[in-house]
DNA sequence: GCACTCAATTGACAACCGTCGATATAGGCA
DNA sequence: TGCCTATATCGACGGTTGTCAATTGAGTGC
């Protein structure tokens, strides 16, 4: 057999194209990373998380949120779902105010998965 | 009784919504992050990098690249210049063939922007 | 020159996303 | 109980994004 599959096309052997069998992610991998990765991409969440790790303990109130922010409340809360939803952060209710903090190690592992992809 | 703020039922000072000056990223600084990670936020575009870094020599040929996708020629080059603009992608022209490869120390600074927000 | 191949660009379309206003839920207090 | 406040959810609306088919541009070899 030979190793390399012999002419191909363009009247001689092109230089690639080699259809290596590349060790590239699966698609299911990409996208649980993908769906990480998605709830940094807005420069709103970003501030977000910003203030809550800035907050005092740690944790940050709602209503501290959205005048920073530039934003109204359901859009508060909703960007504080995709978080969640993401791993990236906790909800803990104490009396009619909901406070929210970052997941112990959840940065670090994010940007573990950038460097190692 | 509570030590901090006197009554905070509603008529008076909520514990919580004190305005403080929180030290949160500005909405410059904000964007010019999420711009860079959007570029990650995609699963094709992971997996272009996933293979591109595996490529022999750290580069690989655009059309090496649609056929482990399954996406269209065209799709493909958009998506690589979406990571060329983001600063993640570097181009050569060799012949007639396209190489891209991994700018050095790019996705060290993008797993660095997230763990310091 | 011409013909051929690879890659980039254009235009279009559907799906997704961020935002808001309105409404619903949950909890505290009188 | 009923009212008030804080938060979450819903519905809708523009803007963005991922994809493709068709075309253009760049480069090689005849």
């Amino acid at each position: 057999m030979d190793t390399l599959q012999t002419a191909q096309s363009h009247t001689d052997t092109p230089a690639c194209c080699t259809s290596a069998p590349v060790a590239v992610i699966d698609e299911q991998e990409a996208q649980r990373k993908a769906r990480i990765l998605k709830a940094f991409a807005d420069p709103k969440r970003l501030q977000l998380l910003s203030i809550i790790k800035a907050g005092d303990g740690g944790e940050t109130c709602v209503c501290d949120m959205t005048e920073p922010l530039g934003l109204g409340q359901p859009t508060v809360s909703h960007h504080l779902k995709i978080l969640v939803d993401a791993g990236l952060l906790s909800r803990q209710r104490r009396g009619t105010w909901a406070y929210y903090s970052l997941v112990p190690g959840a940065l670090e592992i994010a940007a573990h998965e950038l460097m190692h992809l």
